[in-house]
DNA sequence: CCTCTATATGAACAATTACTCATATACGCA
DNA sequence: TGCGTATATGAGTAATTGTTCATATAGAGG
């Protein structure tokens, strides 16, 4: 990503600006996080699965339904965000029931979903 | 990413949850759209530029010396989110500056970020 | 034990992406 | 006009990713 003895492409007009970029750096691991968070909101099914585990808890089998997805694509994405606790699940005899499990990033979902759906000016929701 | 003649992965057990997720179902645009906006702010580099823009403009220059990167990959990233209007630009003479063009994305940036440096424990800045 | 069902997972593949390198463009100035 | 500098861009490439397909796992119920 960086590389180590970068040379200036030109010459460096603004000092103090850059100065001051310098003392407001984020933190490589702040990036990452951040990074990783919207990237794992960046993809139209896990956006789904999501927004459907907004409101109620559902099985694979729902969630494969709902999307008309394979249930191997909906379990695939569930372990993704699963490993970022963005899910949990509990088990139920052979049934296995997904929710939600990070209000702040199901916060940032609701938040562009709200915009989007202004700018589409409908309520993002089939009528 | 739809199958159109998907079938059932097994016995469909919840209808009236299944019900009512059809009721609530994004359009096709709203998800695009919210992908769209998220996939921005998924990548290192971009956050970076994003975040240094946010508080004053910069030229190209000023940008690839922060970030420590090659003018050409900055301005490639530039040219990205000016497409998508996350950022515009205005020319002095030989020099571009760029500063941040939507409010709302970058509300979503900051949330993002300040959580991030509240898990880190610190406040994002390298001190 | 065996079978059925719901879910998980590994491998493979196509599509996307972020960068590098070389070069083009566009403006300022002589 | 011609050169120098800041930025833009096209092609190529390595890495990542979302899906499919085949198969594995694990609980329920005989």
């Amino acid at each position: 990503m960086l590389g180590i003895n970068q040379e200036m492409c030109c010459d460096v007009i603004h000092q103090e600006a850059i100065d001051e970029c310098t003392e407001q750096h984020l933190t490589e691991s702040v990036v990452e996080g951040v990074s990783e968070t919207f990237k794992a909101l960046a993809d139209p099914t896990r956006i789904r699965i999501l927004h459907n585990l907004s409101k109620r808890e559902l099985c694979v089998c729902d969630l494969a339904e709902v999307l008309r997805m394979t249930q191997s694509a909906v379990s695939h994405q569930l372990r993704y965000l699963k490993a970022l606790r963005l899910v949990k699940n509990r088990r139920e005899g052979n049934t296995i029931y997904y929710r939600h499990d990070d209000a702040h990033t199901m916060g940032l979902l609701q938040m562009a979903i709200d915009h989007a759906s202004h700018i589409n000016d409908d309520k993002g929701v089939i009528k």
